[in-house]
DNA sequence: TGCAAAATAGCACGATCGTTCTATTTTGTA
DNA sequence: TACAAAATAGAACGATCGTGCTATTTTGCA
């Protein structure tokens, strides 16, 4: 028997995979991402907890066992929608504030994109929030995915904010970390009041909070007068 | 056949409920209390969402029908696990706050009985938070319970604001719904930055943005001197 | 165009859910 | 102590959940 026949061939792996270099998009990966999306809007509205496979599948007009597929278990499924909302999150909120200056601009436009998120997502909700009343004592790799999320947006708030202090906008005894921990609670009680409150004055409240935290650890040019309130910071003293 | 034993009597209702005056506590009431102290456990957990019938039984160990007979649906247990958690919070925080004098010490003494609340249920969890996030989409009974709860008690707040302003401890031009709205927020990072992403600092950064908003709506002596910092308000000017 | 592999469907499973119904037990009083 | 009412239990229901199996269909390249 010729051994090229009969040889056990080493099962040819990923044939279609790598003919492209992994390029183009498998019909597979294109509804994956087309679950992803679908899963992100559910969560949003229902949390991450509530969203469920059968819901799922309804939406996407395909049988549970062929979303079910595509994950493997219901973690990995909420895994990715939280992948899904950080890749968001940063393409709307990050990426656009570090084309501003190092300073006050970044960590204003970080707090305006972030504003401007949220009050979108009054009607639909953020999964950053919900989901940690979701998991704050249910460990797993759920919640590791979201914490580590959101750890790395705090991170870079806080970083910005740092930022400003090395660009002498602070006064220098400023605590960038209470800053960041203030403009936090900004956000939650935004999303909470307007939200879950209906409460209509909660994005001019959370506005107006953030100012106030500027003009208390700003870099003031005399007192607080109210005269050379709209000078540009960068002016000398 | 003698009217007297063959007439329907009117069925004579509440024959036990009645004799003692409506005093003692019945069996069934004791019983619905208990269930009612466990449910309220299992919620601070795990969510209003996610409190179960099933559950509940199990930890009282009584049957599901036992259970639920005492509610007669799992809406009216909820309800009652939120009217249980308000009763608690206004004997926590807001009676004894009360007891301290009209304006900012009744101001100081509201936050810091939050404060304090908050900190133990870093080990549990707040309904009034966990369940703003779980029915700020869901309309019904359940949702009214409780946004009609967290509303009278961010009134209770914003009135001690109000009437620290007028009893002149405030700027003239502080904006109590502001504060209200700025103090909420502290409490909301802390619950989220300490239980959730397990942040030792939150509870210090929680306090210190306390003392922040009052440095600057408190009417002050001077300008801010950091001399007078501990001076009795009540000095006069 | 044929063919293996990938993608999807279909079905069934055990578990749990809230709820309803009918016994049974427990309670409090006349 | 007897007896009605209240409290609790037990079993069953339809629904939904996540997941595991086995077809079947669709896909993309040789």
């Amino acid at each position: 028997m010729a051994p090229s026949e009969t040889a056990v061939k080493p099962p040819v792996k990923q044939t279609r995979r790598v003919t492209d270099g992994g390029r183009a998009l498998q019909k597979g990966e294109q509804t994956k991402q087309a679950i992803i999306d679908a899963a992100l809007g559910l969560a949003a509205q229902i949390g991450l907890e509530g969203l469920s496979i059968g819901a799922l599948a309804e939406v996407m007009r395909m049988s549970k066992s062929g979303v079910f597929a595509h994950f493997g278990s219901r973690e990995e499924l909420q895994i990715s929608v939280i992948r899904e909302y950080y890749a968001r999150f940063s393409d709307e909120i990050f990426v656009p504030a570090m084309k501003e200056a190092r300073g006050l601009p970044r960590v204003r436009a970080l707090f305006d994109n972030w504003m401007k998120r949220v009050t979108v997502e009054l009607q639909s909700g953020c999964i950053f929030i919900s989901g940690a009343v979701e998991f704050d004592d249910r460990p797993g790799p759920v919640r590791d995915a979201l914490a580590g999320s959101v750890r790395i947006w705090l991170e870079a708030m806080y970083r910005a904010v740092v930022q400003a202090k090395e660009e002498g906008q602070l006064n220098p005894d400023a605590d960038e970390e209470q800053m960041a921990f203030e403009i936090h609670g900004l956000i939650l009680a935004l999303h909470y009041e307007a939200r879950f409150l209906k409460n209509p004055e909660a994005i001019h409240h959370a506005n107006k909070g953030f100012e106030n935290i500027l003009a208390r650890d700003g870099k003031k040019a005399v007192a607080a007068s109210p005269v050379s309130e709209k000078q540009n910071p960068h002016t000398k003293e």
